[in-house]
DNA sequence: ATTAATTAGTTACATTCGCAACTATTGCAG
DNA sequence: CTGCAATAGTTGCGAATGTAACTAATTAAT
């Protein structure tokens, strides 16, 4: 067994525990900023939205996969913007088990609306941060991913 | 060429996505770790009591605060901590709206095994990684979270 | 061709979280 | 001293999440 001094470091050092609450001040950050827009939506939905955006006529497994949650929570998720006419459902013709999704006019303009508010926010986050160490960080971020996914 | 401001861009593009998906395996992997080693208790839980161990004494708000968590949560967690004998609530005789938080021997047993878990799991997340891209790793996560949270 | 296995999506259920209301205690202002 | 504000902790409630069971459609196997 370790003795007390390494525990102690190696508590201090949990990395995991410092990007756990470093991802959620961004979650939490980018909400806030939408509410205070006047945003009706809350922060899931709009990356839902901006998903679609970006690849019309994808898949609910594709949006649950793009943004690392369940396909139950992307059922849902889907299911209230559809209610708020952002975007609807179009069952695919050859595989009719899939919904294709598309947004609305009022989607469109709701993705861009959001793109300024998120855009703001991302820059906040890493102001003072050089690109050269932001390159580090994402090169570091991707390792430990593969280290702990494979 | 990419000018500095195009890259930056290019950076930033992937970083809130990259983080999400990496904090996720992270706490996949811990819990499954957890798991794995027959450990009957949760990572929050456990964090409850690491933090409980590097300083005990500390009450219910201080926990709270550690884990950037809400002091209900801390409640629960500490009540579930609590039946489960790995700590106890000594109400502070100076100040009785207080409860003083120490760990009980089998507590403390506990916090050794975590550790030796969670060190594991951090050494495979961090394997191949430099210490200098560590730090500046280290450096950006925490720079990120003071521009969210100031 | 029929049946079994797979896949997309939905729904039910239990869990967790944070906000807000509430209690109890302490500190402060007049 | 009295009453009001602030603080620690608890509890209730609604919202969000993941697991798992389920339906419907497709594909593969024999």
């Amino acid at each position: 067994m370790m003795d007390e001094k390494e525990l102690m470091k190696e508590l201090e050092r949990a990395i995991g525990h410092r990007m756990g609450r470093t991802g959620k001040a961004m979650m939490n950050r980018l909400s806030k900023e939408l509410h205070e827009a006047g945003f009706p939506y809350s922060a899931p939905q709009m990356i839902v939205l901006a998903n679609v955006y970006r690849s019309e006529g994808l898949n609910q497994q594709a949006v649950a996969c793009l943004m690392h949650r369940d396909k139950a929570v992307a059922t849902r998720l889907i299911d209230s913007l559809e209610k708020a006419n952002l975007l609807v459902r179009i069952p695919d013709k050859n595989d009719r088990r899939q919904n294709m999704l598309y947004l609305t006019n009022e989607g469109k303009e709701m993705v861009f609306k959001f793109s300024e508010v998120s855009r703001a926010t991302q820059e906040t986050a890493l102001e003072g941060i050089g690109s050269k160490e932001l390159v580090i960080f994402r090169r570091v971020l991707d390792r430990i991913r593969d280290n702990l996914e494979s």
